[in-house]
DNA sequence: TGATATTGTTTACATTGGAAACATACCAGT
DNA sequence: ACTGGTATGTTTCCAATGTAAACAATATCA
């Protein structure tokens, strides 16, 4: 089982592929995304993917999905470390979403992006991520029994809490607030600022 | 001056284009623009573009100049139909920004993805997004002044209001809000909850 | 009128996504 | 251990794309 030097097989391409993928992006851009690219850094011939994904959009896809576990393990990790108050643990879990996509820019794109999939893609990740957002819903039910949310529509109330967040963090990892915002302020006390405001907008307590 | 039917110049090439290119992103998405896709609905052959534009780059970024122009042309409008009063110019021409964003999706999208460009053309894009959120910022400082908005600083407010509204067109521009809400809830309404409760967080009165 | 700058077209090339045919390694059952 | 089948890679091929270069038609203006 150990890993020979010229092994015809290459022992675990599509992590290999994934992990190229991601780095890919990292280093050039969502542009220079090309399966051809990837197969390059991973060392196989330009057409060794199509045996583990049927296509580009599936690449992307696959990455996306890890990203997904990564940050539905982070929430999961925070609101455990959280102890057993179930706002403290709401609110862990949202900072964990925050520093998610503020901590793997890469990530946060391409799984809200949508712009490197064709339509057949887009389905999937709609579907993906329709999970967190029924997460989040669900904790505004227990924050509402809990008296600690005003009460109302925890839809609604999801909504609002989604928008500002994904907002933030989008115009934040495209370089649109930190160069706008010329004066002091630096991302920490805008982070803080923005979530205290529409937690206060949604009478959090 | 009369158009020839059979004209070997084209009459108006440029704006042809940029309207070629919206139409294109419309109706087979922002993968479907291509520079070749664009001078074909146009008539021409394909490396016409290229006496207009250097780059494919640059042909984007044309679109999302127009889109620009159109915003800063529709919050103008929508502030001078408010007439005299202060606070209301301020919340129409913020009323103007959403329908903008929800009215003409295509635009808003290439205005602020970034995705389709490569890191050339993205300087170009946060220059030209700077304008808009500048205005917010005088916008606010007037509010604050006419004691319309708690007190603060107006960057962290404009902030808070750029993210929420941006990630709410964004999600919804995406289709991943009208269909996570699957209850009754419509996008009418969402809208009017996540704006009050961003406005009420910052104390808007 | 004729020279020159504009705006098109044609041709050419490297890169890409993807299909097809082929090759090599692994695994099961005998 | 042999043998056939199944994964997994490689090569070769094709159409579409971005873009450069050389060429052609037209517009403009001295």
């Amino acid at each position: 089982m150990a890993v020979a030097k010229d092994a015809y097989h290459h022992g675990d391409l599509r992590a290999a592929l994934l992990k190229a993928a991601l780095e890919t992006i990292e280093e050039i851009g969502p542009q220079g995304l090309t399966i051809r690219e990837v197969a390059r850094r991973a060392g196989v011939s330009h057409a060794a993917p199509y045996r583990h994904f049927t296509d580009k959009d599936e690449l992307i896809l696959a990455v996306v999905e890890r990203g997904f576990e990564l940050l539905e393990a982070k929430m999961q990790a925070a609101r455990e470390a959280a102890g057993s108050d179930e706002l403290a643990r709401f609110a862990a879990s949202g900072e964990a979403y925050l520093d998610f996509a503020l901590g793997y820019p890469t990530y946060y794109q391409i799984m809200f992006s949508g712009d490197l999939l064709n339509s057949k893609g887009k389905q999937a990740l709609r579907h993906t991520s329709a999970a967190t957002f029924k997460d989040m819903q669900a904790d505004l039910v227990t924050a509402q029994r809990l008296g600690v949310v005003r009460e109302g529509d925890p839809t609604l109330q999801a909504v609002a809490i989604i928008s500002t967040v994904h907002g933030f963090v989008s115009l934040a990892n495209d370089n649109r607030i930190g160069e706008l915002a010329a004066d002091g302020s630096d991302l920490q006390t805008m982070k803080n600022f923005v979530m205290s405001s529409i937690f206060e907008g949604l009478g959090v307590k």
